[in-house]
DNA sequence: CAACCTGTTCGCCA
DNA sequence: ATGGCGAACAGGTT
């Protein structure tokens, strides 16, 4: 599931566990999320640290722990996070426990698509300090976008939006979103834009992030009809602007749904 | 049972 | 050399 705002709503659900020490470790020390790190390593260095800090940068996160230890996570495509009571019983699927005093924190993820990386330092890595600009920061403005556009002129819109070299933390849902709102074709090229298009979509790339992140990342609520999110699932859905079928057909390598008339191919 | 999936990376090919 | 595309990853859901 998770985009940008549901990443965020994630990296909250470990808030419970800041300032709180860390007394026992469960990891599934086999499985995928682990490819790139020793679990048994990351186990013995967080015994004993206490959770001090968290950040989301798209659909990356950054939890900081005393001692200078650091837990890069990626949720990949099923990956979640929560906390509950002490006394649980980890499950199939939750792959790294942190047991507090009181609480743990869990990661789960089924398809193990999701990654852990282990970082050991007075400063965060290298890899999270070079992340591209956040889209609703102020770095992320129009000469941006048009350079992103310019970068991949020959690849199509929905290629470049998911690209989280440009764009981090956009996903399927976003991206359709965004160039549905901004009346974009998702196969139009990056290079065919002229500027008021371009504009269009830096302007809905930021309304759509505050957007999903307003509804999604505090409750999790329910995305409003008027969003192209609330149709675009559904089997003969129909588009809230133009009143005809929505239609859906794989764009950059993913399913994609977008509005014929709304959305004219340049 | 088969198809599909809110993500990323790899190898192949142009 | 770059860049796009399909396959692969692994399990759940429809």
């Amino acid at each position: 599931m998770p985009e940008l705002a549901e990443v965020e709503f994630y990296r909250k659900q470990w808030n419970t566990g800041v300032g709180e020490r860390i007394e026992k470790v469960h990891v599934h020390a086999q499985k995928r999320i682990f490819r790139t790190t020793d679990a048994l390593l990351l186990a013995d260095h967080l015994s004993g640290k206490i959770l001090r800090t968290s950040h989301a940068h798209g659909k990356q996160m950054l939890f900081g722990f005393s001692g200078g230890v650091w837990i890069g996570l990626h949720l990949g495509m099923s990956g979640k996070l929560f906390s509950t009571v002490n006394n649980y019983r980890p499950a199939k699927h939750d792959h790294l426990v942190l047991f507090n005093r009181n609480t743990i924190l869990a990661f789960e993820d089924p398809r193990q698509f999701g990654a852990v990386r282990l970082h050991l330092g007075e400063k965060h890595p290298d890899w999270w300090t070079s992340l591209p600009p956040q889209l609703l920061d102020d770095n992320f403005d129009i000469n941006y976008v048009r350079e992103a556009l310019h970068r991949r002129a020959r690849s199509a819109l929905k290629a470049i939006l998911l690209d989280q070299r440009f764009f981090p933390g956009i996903g399927n849902w976003m991206a359709d979103e965004i160039l549905w709102r901004a009346g974009l074709h998702p196969s139009t090229r990056g290079g065919k834009l002229t500027d008021t298009e371009s504009l269009s979509l830096y302007f809905f790339s930021k309304q759509v992030s505050r957007d999903a992140l307003d509804v999604i990342s505090t409750n999790w609520g329910t995305p409003p009809l008027h969003w192209l999110f609330s149709h675009r699932w559904k089997d003969g859905g129909i588009c809230p602007k133009s009143g005809k079928p929505l239609v859906r057909e794989t764009i950059g390598g993913r399913t994609t749904c977008y509005s014929p008339t709304v959305q004219p191919l340049l």
